[in-house]
DNA sequence: CCAAAAGTGTTGGTTTTACACCCATGG
DNA sequence: CCATGGGTGTAAAACCAACACTTTTGG
């Protein structure tokens, strides 16, 4: 950061006349009926009135670009304390009609049943299979295809798939989860043999049974693992 | 993005009394003098006056975030055309004590020897070792330590480390330009099998004669190769 | 002919993949 | 007792890590 631009030599306050407007974007990522959703809202004002779009808003002066994405988040779910992740900035000049534009753009999951909030300048929102979106508005569709490569990518190298699921949950629900996010089958005892060994998995003393089969162990995830494990795929 | 904050409700305009002084600052590496390091600018005014900087400017509003951190890399450096990439986006409010400042921070590599020309708000622009930083301007250690380490991180995973090197190279000059990135010696055989392997080395029909020993082949990257070799590390 | 740098394969251990049957429960 | 979903092990292949000598040149 230098402070060639501001006209005052002095350099201790800024110029006013080359600030841009920065959103805050949130790609809201969900397990529900098989399939992976994001969250979006139905834009309720020019432009792009009555199209689909990615929730979110403008940072306030005095926030932190992170609590802007915090906040939309929890505006349109009710939710906080869920796994929120900067994806990327896009900030091509003609983004936006209305004028520049930058949109720092985030990823989020979040886990079980969750109701949708409507923005105060959105019409609807709704949760969409990522595998059939309708036209997004702005560059949406670029930051979804961003943020869905990013979310497949950490899956692989990180144990951030726990985030989808309720506190407890069977290991067969955690495979379901990885196999519709990465859109593949996964080898069962493989699976299970990773992410066990893994580590990050404690068992509780409770089983569920899902119809008429054998009931299965519930596990929880253990906060406070390793994140990252560097350099070793959870899987191929 | 959401149109929640502007005051006008058909929202086809922007409210200016939000924005935002945006900046691209660009952690800018080369190798010389077999360390790894990076130009620092030493700021010519308050705050910070005296203190080195990564090098950056405001964004300006007609100009994409990338056109900005290309053009800061063209003063700095008079290179254009190197590699060049977004890395992350810091927008704490008081990062900077003039006011609201976000930086949207990239990291580039240079080849070979690059002069440096301090832009008209610095005394001084200077290559520093990596390895031995002067205390930094704000958050700027901050930035370095998480391009530093997504520098490594790229190393292994994807074959950057060409654009560290000039046009042609030999292997072990590669092989050296690794190790002094990563911190650690590497297996000469291991490497150069890998490395072949990978595919995206081209043979010349030059070699060059390093002191009295026998001469080295020298390669050029291929470019066009794939960048990311996706779930294979290209080193251990 | 010697010093200096380039170049070259093999082996043992580890990791990964592929694959099929038995177990516990509810109806 | 049978249908449903949960749980388990092994063998072959691929990959990775460690390791030392020969080749080519200049002085």
């Amino acid at each position: 950061m230098s402070n060639r631009k501001p006209a005052n030599p002095e350099g201790d306050t800024l110029d006013c006349s080359e600030r841009l407007a920065v959103t805050a974007d949130v790609v809201i990522f969900n397990l529900a009926e098989q399939d992976l959703k994001v969250l979006l809202v139905c834009r309720g004002r020019p432009p792009f009135k009555g199209q689909w779009a990615i929730p979110g808003g403008f940072v306030d002066v005095h926030e932190s670009i992170d609590d802007a994405a915090r906040r939309e988040l929890e505006e349109e779910t009710g939710l906080r304390d869920v796994y929120l992740e900067q994806l990327y900035t896009f900030g091509k000049p003609q983004r936006d009609p209305r004028g520049r534009v930058i949109t720092v753009a985030y990823f989020a999951l979040v886990a079980g049943e969750v109701p949708t909030h409507a923005g105060d300048d959105a019409t609807a929102a709704a949760w969409h299979s990522v595998y059939a979106l309708p036209a997004l508005a702005f560059d949406h569709a670029d930051i979804l295809k961003y943020a869905l490569q990013r979310l497949r990518y950490k899956l692989e190298y990180t144990s951030v798939g726990f985030e989808l699921l309720p506190n407890e949950f069977t290991l067969t629900e955690l495979q379901t989860a990885y196999e519709i996010v990465l859109g593949e089958k996964l080898d069962k005892r493989n699976f299970r043999r990773r992410i066990l060994e893994a580590g990050v998995l404690a068992e509780t003393n409770r089983q569920r049974a899902e119809g008429q089969g054998r009931p299965a162990q519930l596990y929880r995830y253990k906060k406070h693992a390793v994140m990252e494990v560097k350099a070793r795929r959870l899987f191929p």
